[in-house]
DNA sequence: ACATAAAACCGACAGACGATCGGTTTTATG
DNA sequence: CATAAAACCGATCGTCTGTCGGTTTTATGT
């Protein structure tokens, strides 16, 4: 999965605002970077084909919202990327995990600690952000 | 960083066999999936460019070799997916951590422990693969 | 029911990039 | 210095994102 800088630009927005029609969307953007109403639609309907975004008509309009909160998407990425370079299988996420251990200090490793502490004891909740 | 198919398979093969000429990977990837030699030669010079291989130059050929070991290039990886999602500090890895978190399981996660422990009391140690 | 406005949808084009390879230039070496 | 080997250059193709004009579909008010 290979994402745009629009596209990108577009889940972040979808993190923070939740809900919104292509016209909306188009308002936000029109600002600051320009572009047309058509190629938000266009962005909007292929991040929908990619399954990062859901959609429901209302009215006239598709009302878009993200299809995974900020961290769950970022777990797909590091999935998706690493999948090449992994068995598929269960262990490939720990490869991931010690691969990035090299990039981490003291401080990091409590922290990540204290993480695995908190969802060992915290399978059920589902606090996003 | 986007790579081709025929650079991920590139990759892998460095890191089987460590050191070729263009013309040694061509034997090895023409019975398996065909290609002249000079599509080898632009793939390994494209990965060059990357900084994904290092050279240097024996005779008439050059030497090439990989930049990094697997586990090493895995967190590239994922540092350079999750950079536009994260604010790109020092916190940024343990976000990708968190979000992974959800596809772990027990036994997972007491994995994970076992390998933040060895990796706090061996530091120094510069195991590979 | 039907006209209308709003939005979706389609198609086209440009710009990147990877894969591919033929042809030319450079270069190491006998 | 001739030659063969390899690097290098340039062109083409396919795919993908961004871009947008034009057409079709559709929800809605009268």
């Amino acid at each position: 999965m290979n994402l745009g800088e629009l596209e990108k630009k577009v889940l972040k927005y979808f993190w923070r605002v939740h809900v919104s029609d292509a016209k909306q969307v188009h308002e936000f953007f029109e600002k600051r970077r320009g572009g047309s109403l058509n190629t938000i639609q266009s962005t909007l309907d292929r991040l929908f084909k990619k399954k990062l975004l859901i959609r429901n008509k209302v009215g006239h309009a598709y009302q878009y919202s993200a299809a995974t909160n900020r961290k769950e998407f970022i777990g797909l990425l590091i999935k998706d990327v690493t999948y090449d370079f992994t068995s598929g299988d269960g262990e490939s996420l720990l490869a991931a995990f010690v691969s990035l251990s090299a990039e981490l200090n003291e401080e990091h490793l409590d922290k990540l600690e204290k993480l695995i502490q908190d969802y060992r004891s915290n399978c059920l909740s589902d606090k996003d952000e």
